[in-house]
DNA sequence: TTTAAATATGTCAGTATTGACATACAGCCC
DNA sequence: GGGCTGTATGTCAATACTGACATATTTAAA
């Protein structure tokens, strides 16, 4: 995702497109909607370490158990931008939250305009 | 992700590394979490198709509005293993839906074992 | 049927994400 | 101090995902 990266890359290629700047609406709504993935990210985030710690797991344990890596497993939990959302959903299922906690994770992302 | 490579990927690092598959306790944990992580992917597809044609948009109007393209779009909504979960939040977000409507898309993920 | 709009499918070069590895750092016990 | 367990950070070759494009197919309306 490279959430540092993102908005850069993403006025670069509007720029590209000839876009005007001037038109606030859509950079709003832009960026409102790359906040919106950014706390859901978070709150998938804190799901995993919560989830991990509550099981005594780790991370070299969730990471066998995932087969990846224990650099990997802390990447995931220190938010770092070269992890996906997809591995930080495996991560949450393989240490073993239940539908429920996932749910719980998307919950909490009660930032919803209006 | 490619669902549908996945398994035999999975496979072959296993074999690779080793492992004796007599051991089918960590094979049925593996495919369990596998299964969790497609029927989530399911539930979120089925929530932006939903989202898109509750607003009235083409497949070419949700691309504009996360920068995609329509060929993109009919991937997503046809569950082709080329799409991330990343891209699919991301199109269920600049559909429209609310955060309670992400909610609902995994909520509605309800076989969880026990 | 003809036309048009929407959707589906295949390909590919550019980019992002991956596990693995090395190595550093932190806390804890002796 | 040293040893030990867990976590953090950086790098990189291999792999996965991306938007864009061409093109086909479906759908709907006349």
């Amino acid at each position: 995702m490279r959430v540092n990266a993102m908005k850069s890359a993403k006025l670069e290629r509007l720029q590209a497109a000839g876009w005007k700047i001037g038109n606030a609406e859509d950079f709003l709504q832009l960026s409102d909607e790359e906040a919106q993935l950014v706390a859901l990210r978070l709150s998938l985030i804190s799901a995993v370490k919560k989830s991990r710690i509550k099981r005594k797991l780790s991370q070299i344990d969730l990471a066998q158990r995932m087969k990846s890596s224990q650099s990997r497993i802390a990447k995931i939990e220190a938010g770092d931008p070269s992890v996906s959302l997809d591995l930080i959903v495996r991560a949450l299922i393989a240490s073993g939250a239940k539908t429920r906690d996932i749910q719980a994770a998307f919950t909490s992302n009660e930032n919803s305009k209006r």
